[in-house]
DNA sequence: AGGTTTCTTTGACCTAGATCAAACAAAGTG
DNA sequence: CACTTTGTTTGATCTAGGTCAAAGAAACCT
């Protein structure tokens, strides 16, 4: 199941170098941490750990999705957290794994053993800089999301996780923002109930309600083109004229 | 309104001293920190910074609650922080606030200057690592915030609130886990409605009958009394046999 | 190509919690 | 002390979204 055996990769050529925990790594620390990683890669629909797992590695998500989540006895499941290129995977300071963490597609780590990366965490200000700045940044998304698990309606819900996977696309990139922009969904129908608080079957009538009405529209199940996004984030209730465009 | 001119408290008998963003650090760096603080307090009901000011300080909660919350065009509001003596207030890196700070009981501020507390966070990496534990603390706070959000009935969503309030109190102190537990509520059915992304009326109705079934008792509006903390742990569906004690 | 399995859509119905409304309780004010 | 104001409780009703059910539609076998 597991993919892939020897991938490497040169830091200097590394797709996410300027976004992940070493992004501020200059090039002797870079070559410290070049000494503790490996990589590694799950197929999707893998676990890559379980609640109650020991996690010897921290890592970068290098390509891929995948998603933290929280389950209660009787099933109800709430994802908290959706690792994207660049993410940090792992908690310093606590080997106990206290979500689940999935593969939702093809994903491929970059894994810090965690003794001697926790060491470097203590000798090397600019990791523990970028990762306060990343987990910041975490939280402030997960506070967001709050939000729209509070107090958002269905359609409102919908469109923001459009929204959210919208702007992560312009931001990796060329589109301005007035372009209609297209994606794939990194997630199932069930993937998006998970992350928004939703059945799956709500999560479809709103996909299907919001195709109607044009605000999206929909190549197959999976890609999306959003023609106006001005228009998805004022469905999303966001908005009030571009607040969250970073 | 602003409560409070000269307030000075010393490191050495601080109550938070052992838990807030200066617990890590010795006596040379307390007294860098010394140097760049002030005492400020507001009184119950004031708000400390609203969406979009410029906050030129950070702080810790010397005592007292704030809340940090979100407000939709139309209204609806989402609390996306509780704020308990020892937590941390304000980004590093961020003047702009992007959420409401209110306090919610007259409240007790150790502020510090925005511009050399950054410069601090440059030379002493105690403040930085203990600044990333809280947040990641906190992070691991609104996440399992999320499941409530997302996931929980009114009733768990009340009973994990008490739970909540329940254990910060066993943390700070005193009682054993199979004692009964007393607290005083530190919000309104209001601020807990919009803790829970519930309607005061819900909150109140779930309240009364938590009440009618023994699970919990009030003492006055606000006074609440715990018998047993594992049967509110069952209600809050966490449970499973006291996972989060920590 | 036929047969699973997995994912998605749509329909019919139901319920938890929202909404609307009114009365009550406590605290502060002049 | 009557009189606001602010918070709380409880009741009656409504509805967004959940639940249950069934039929498509892809993808994956062998």
């Amino acid at each position: 199941m597991t993919a892939q055996g020897s991938v490497n990769i040169n830091c200097a050529n590394c797709q996410i170098r300027h976004r992940a925990v070493c992004s501020q790594c200059d090039d002797a620390e870079l070559n410290a941490l070049d000494k503790i990683k490996y990589y590694k890669s799950y197929a999707a629909g893998e676990n890559i750990a379980l609640m109650g797992d020991e996690m010897d590695f921290l890592a970068s998500v290098v390509n891929g999705v995948a998603t933290l989540s929280q389950t209660l006895e009787d099933g109800r499941t709430q994802m908290v957290g959706l690792l994207l290129p660049s993410d940090f995977v792992g908690r310093p300071g606590r080997k106990g794994v206290i979500y689940d963490i999935q593969a939702k597609t093809d994903i491929l780590l970059c894994c810090f053993r965690r003794e001697p990366f926790e060491e470097l965490m203590v000798t090397t200000p600019h990791i523990v800089q970028r990762l306060l700045q990343m987990t910041l940044d975490e939280l402030d998304a997960a506070r967001e999301w709050m939000l729209v698990l509070g107090r958002k309606t269905a359609r409102e819900k919908i469109s923001s996780f459009f929204a959210i996977m919208a702007q992560r696309h312009l931001e990796l990139g060329k589109l301005s923002a007035t372009d209609a922009i297209e994606f794939d969904l990194p997630l199932t129908r069930e993937g998006m109930s998970d992350f928004l608080g939703l059945t799956l079957e709500t999560v479809s009538r709103q996909i299907s309600a919001l195709k109607k009405d044009g605000v999206i529209e929909m190549v197959g199940k999976r890609h999306v083109c959003v023609p106006n996004l001005q228009t998805l984030l004022e469905e999303a209730g966001d908005d009030s004229d571009g607040g969250i465009l970073s």
